[in-house]
DNA sequence: AAGTTACA
DNA sequence: GCGG
């Protein structure tokens, strides 16, 4: 018999060990969801979303922008972190409040409590998007964690190991779990299967997630 | 490079 | 035929 994560309601908020330096914190951002969603709204307003190009000339499937004194960029030079969104050529909007006291809390329960994000990548899945298995390596001092929250719709993250080849376990994703991973699990492998349809109350169509981390 | 496709 |  097995437990279909997915038919759970959210609940309350709980740990759930992924692997060492890995957990989720099941429906940790639920109760905070509708101003998390405001905040995201209104980065967006600001600096829009936009789909990418990987150096090798593909377009993400997944539309991004970010907030925070940085922010992950991709095109033909490559992946960076950078002070100005290319889009606007202004510097990324400040990480919202409610934004950096979500990612400094659920990093604090996570075994990071020294945490202080200066990035946050916001990723707005639509059906049919999906990010292949990577790893965040573009951060100076792999010592900080990484903190993604999931909003509205579900999707099966993947969580792999250190090398590509490794098989990733399949994780579902629910609105307002929160995953937390460092120090031996710092640089796993993850991804996310393709989203899909489906329509949830604050988020519509789509999934949100916010990834935060320290750049430099 | 966070991509696609082929094929088992 | 499909999805991973």
């Amino acid at each position: 018999m097995t437990l279909d994560l997915f038919d759970k309601l959210p609940s309350e908020p709980h740990f759930e060990a992924i692997c060492e330096g890995a957990v989720v914190l099941r429906g940790a951002a639920v109760r905070d969801a509708d101003a998390l969603m405001g905040a995201v709204r209104r980065v967006i307003a600001e600096s829009p979303l936009r789909r990418m190009k990987t150096p090798g000339g593909h377009t993400m499937s997944v539309a991004m922008t970010c907030c925070g004194q940085y922010g992950w960029v991709t095109d033909a030079q490559g992946y960076r972190y950078q002070s100005e969104d290319p889009v606007t050529g202004k510097p990324w909007p400040a990480m919202p409040e409610e934004l950096l006291r979500l990612a400094r809390e659920t990093a604090a329960r996570g075994g990071f409590p020294d945490f202080v994000p200066d990035a946050c990548l916001i990723n707005c899945y639509e059906p049919g998007s999906r990010m292949g298995l990577h790893q965040d390596k573009d951060e100076q001092d792999f010592s900080h964690p990484i903190v993604s929250v999931s909003l509205g719709l579900p999707q099966i993250f993947q969580f792999g190991g250190d090398a590509r080849s490794d098989c990733p376990s399949k994780i579902p994703l629910q609105h307002g779990d929160v995953v937390v991973w460092g120090g031996a699990a710092r640089l796993r492998y993850h991804g996310v299967l393709t989203l899909k349809h489906g329509h949830h109350p604050l988020t519509g169509a789509y999934r949100y997630n916010l990834t935060f981390r320290r750049a430099r």
